[in-house]
DNA sequence: CGCTGCTTTGAAGCCCTTCAAACCAGGTGG
DNA sequence: CCACCTGGTTTGAAGGGCTTCAAAGCAGCG
């Protein structure tokens, strides 16, 4: 049940028999939502952190005027919220975007480990950096990258993310989610995604329909979006 | 020496005799770097974590077109990459927006905290969550906010986290970087920061000018900007 | 006193938004 | 089985916020 969550663990560091027992210990049973339930509303106090088998989360922000960001999004074996181990309340909102389905790791379970396993802590307290490195990433898509640059960005790093659980692979993935979101994680009007959708389309880089991400040119959509995977910290790092 | 930073950990958690004296016995002696100076280069291996005492810091990243995002700024107390603990490696750079006097925590002697003190691990480990809430403000901004939004926004941000550490008040604060540098916080250029300064200013919101900024109506700000400090995380959180 | 870096202003243009409506697919009920 | 409804997609036309390009203004400093 847990399997992708280890694996992208031990992508980036060394679990050993006994951590993982004890990372088994934590995680409870799984549970089913529809899309579009919101599972954690900003600023409600929680005390345990979800974790994402299958399907699709976003966090997200939104204004008055009803305009919303996704900030971030969530693909299975992801921590949707690790960071509300510390943070207890969360400053964002966390929605499933397709059916999902998740385990919950209840804090005070958390905080044995942070007791008792220093190492797994600081797995864990990387897990929350690398969403931070993420946020970053994006940061620099919103504020510099045009319309088609960010798109095409977006679909290399959920490449590279999904297929790390065997989501994806060359000819693309599963992205069963509207324009209307996707236009939410770009910053921009569905409107505008759809039109550059037409054109990643119509140059033969990518194909985005029925709920799936074609890539017809990887090689071009890397260079559009000026992808280079090194936030993503893809290798062991030196214990 | 680290008194801002020490003041800044309890406004959010209590923090015993002993466990500051660990912190203490963790950071170094200080040094100085001048305006413009690079800290950090993205990627490069790095084996301590750098505590600004003094001076603002900016996080960024940038794209081929010599296009550069600051994705966060820091404030004395702060530490700025404290994630160089997990990450060991940078995915973006760090560098002196103004002359900076900074110290140094060494990763080796902060993964004995890990292993020593458990709560102390967790309240560091909160910080870098809240280093992630702010990214999400701005992705929110980035992504939603109009420029006067985002500049307004980014002004009540800052006298928040400079009063914390008493280098702001409800007049204003120091700011010393220039308008291509706000630019590069707000997803903008220079030319259009210069004109979105103007408007707050004949609007008699906030003034920017001589490396201060001077507050004229906070309320303003605060409304224009749709600016809630929850993501700031300024009360203590229960144990 | 002239150099340098930053600020300010103007004019033109474009990327993306806004508004509006048509189109389309899937699901439901008569 | 088709009419209808609903939510999402697609397209067009017009407009605006921000950029780009260019140059003048200004302050601090050697």
């Amino acid at each position: 049940m847990i399997d992708k969550h280890l694996t992208k663990l031990r992508l980036r560091d060394d679990i050993n028999a006994e951590e993982e027992r004890a990372i088994r210990e934590t995680i409870g049973g799984a549970v089913d939502y529809p899309a579009g339930h919101v599972l954690i509303p900003r600023g409600k106090e929680i005390d345990s952190s979800t974790l994402l088998l299958d399907g699709l989360l976003a966090r997200y922000k939104d204004l008055r005027g009803g305009q919303r960001q996704i900030t971030q999004l969530h693909v299975p074996g992801d921590f949707a919220d690790l960071h509300s181990f510390t943070l207890k309340k969360l400053d964002h909102s966390v929605m499933a975007l397709t059916r999902v389905r998740v385990a919950l790791a209840p804090h005070e379970k958390l905080k044995r480990i942070t007791e008792q396993f220093p190492h797994l802590t600081r797995v864990f307290w990387f897990a929350t950096n690398l969403d931070a490195a993420i946020h970053r990433e994006w940061e620099l898509s919103l504020g510099r990258r045009s319309a088609i640059q960010r798109a095409a960005h977006l679909f290399c790093e959920l490449r590279v993310r999904l297929g790390i659980v065997g989501l994806a692979d060359d000819s693309g993935f599963a992205l069963r989610i509207t324009q209307l979101e996707l236009a939410e994680c770009l910053g921009l009007t569905s409107v505008h995604v759809n039109r550059v959708m037409r054109q990643l389309r119509e140059q033969g880089i990518a194909d985005f329909r029925g709920g799936r991400v074609n890539i017809l040119s990887w090689d071009a959509l890397q260079e559009i979006g000026e992808f280079d995977p090194l936030y993503l910290y893809l290798e062991k790092r030196p214990r």
